[in-house]
DNA sequence: TCTGGGGTCCTAGGACCC
DNA sequence: TCTGGGGTCCTAGGACCC
């Protein structure tokens, strides 16, 4: 086996327990209590203090399969991704101002190139500092010579801080491939749920042990995504920060539906306007589309129906879109039938200026210039202020107190309880210092 | 009552062409 | 009549990520 010895090429840095920080940094009484934050429609668990996961509860599981004398301990919160996504964006201008380059890896982690540093340990410290300091969100610093080992010494920092904490030590480690041993390896970045399954009945679990396999094997057994996480392991990287972050191929926006319904277009009609927004904050236009509705298997009623339609010239407007949408699923509608969840697919992206008229087709421009005053007027006063002949419009639901907007229509919205507010996006959800 | 949402990449197999 | 290799494109499914 070759292994590589470097120094520290990358360094990954990441939040802890990322959206619970957020909601500790804007609401201190949730210090030291076990929190959760719930994903759409308050159903699932996606995020948890050290303190819930100390009492048991997992990301994923549905909070009302909680049992009630564990729920009563518990701090809840409504997931609020523009409160995280502004933090985000602060912790990254933080890095920019430290590190030469940094590759936004996620919404919670940040890749930096530590490359020819004299001391990155203590750059990195120095990071954790002031995202702490500045923006409140404690981090821990994975280090290695591949972007797979910093992954590695990332997670084990989070292992080793909890005892760090006591014994006055820093979360920061540098992994390399000798001291991988340490690290289990379904924990190892690639390796999900089938491949440790797999791995297992090869006796492979730890780092170390898949590092060592011939990868020859691992690449006719796993495949080369696998194969290229073994080299990574070993110190050989197989790939560099991506610094431009590539155009989208495809724009999804799907939900769980707040109760079964019967007649989803104004769920479908909402999902589209929104996907289109993106799509169109992204410079880009759709050449086809796809929309899919699900039935209730909790229910015995798991069915699964979707239809996909090209469209003649690429589109940037949201009125062809849901002219779209309409049809196809008004063909896949059934009397009898209920739904659960539903969603619309904007495939086929391109840059919108790459598009080229011809004979037959081409952009109006009147109406993709009436998009762009309303996609700026709806930035400024807010989502949903200007549509194109629908009804209710913010997809999460209703914050407490909102009217719920889109009435008998809107059945399919969930409810949100325990939303935090927009503290940093909002004029009115200001936070007011006494 | 209530069960997350949004992405990417790779591979295998079929259709089609020369 | 019988039988070929190699290329491309598309789709579905599987695996992974946060």
């Amino acid at each position: 086996m070759s292994i590589v010895q470097e120094p520290p090429r990358f360094g990954l840095i990441d939040g802890n327990t990322f959206y619970v920080s957020c909601e500790r940094m804007f609401d201190p009484r949730l210090h030291g209590k076990p929190t959760v934050v719930l994903g759409n429609g308050d159903g699932c668990c996606i995020a948890l203090s050290p303190e819930a996961k100390a009492l048991g509860l997992k990301i994923g599981t549905p909070i009302f399969q909680v049992p009630d004398a564990i729920r009563k301990q518990v701090q809840v919160r409504s997931a609020n991704f523009a409160l995280y996504g502004d933090l985000s964006a602060r912790i990254v201008s933080i890095l920019r101002d430290l590190f030469p380059r940094v590759e936004v890896y996620s919404i919670d982690e940040n890749f930096v190139d530590v490359e020819g540093m004299k001391d990155p340990v203590a750059i990195c410290l120095e990071a954790r500092e002031r995202i702490l300091q500045w923006v409140g969100i404690p981090c821990c610093v994975g280090l290695g010579a591949t972007r797979t080992l910093a992954k590695a010494g990332n997670k084990l920092a989070k292992t080793q801080s909890k005892r760090a904490a006591k014994a006055g030590r820093l979360a920061v480690f540098h992994a390399t491939p000798e001291n991988i041993h340490q690290l289990p390896v379904e924990d190892v970045w690639g390796v999900g749920r089938r491949y440790t399954e797999r791995l297992a009945q090869e006796g492979v679990q730890t780092a170390a042990d898949l590092a060592s396999l011939p990868t020859d094997s691992v690449r006719a057994r796993y495949g080369v995504v696998l194969a290229r996480t073994q080299q990574e392991l070993r110190g050989i990287p197989c790939g560099d920060l991506e610094l431009e972050e590539p155009d989208r191929k495809q724009i999804v926006v799907s939900r769980m539906f707040g109760r079964d319904v019967a007649d989803p277009l104004d769920a479908l009609v909402t999902f589209a306007t929104v996907a289109c927004e993106k799509m169109r904050g992204r410079d880009l236009a759709a050449g086809a589309l796809w929309v899919w509705l699900d039935g209730n298997p909790h229910k015995g009623d798991g069915f699964h129906v979707s239809r996909a339609v090209p469209l003649p010239f690429p589109t940037r407007d949201t009125g062809e879109v849901l002219q779209a949408v309409r049809f196809l699923a008004k063909s896949m509608m059934r009397p009898d039938q209920r739904f659960k969840r539903g969603g619309i697919g904007l495939t086929d992206l391109v840059r919108s200026e790459q598009r080229h008229a011809d004979m037959f087709f081409a952009p109006d421009s009147r109406r993709e210039r009436g998009m762009d005053v309303m996609d700026k007027i709806n930035a400024k006063y807010g989502r949903g202020t200007v549509g194109v002949g629908t009804t209710g419009w913010r997809v999460g639901g209703a914050r407490p107190g909102e009217p719920r907007r889109g009435g008998k229509d809107a059945q399919w919205r969930p409810r949100l309880k325990a939303l935090s507010p927009a503290y940093t996006t909002r004029w009115s959800e200001l936070l007011r210092v006494q």
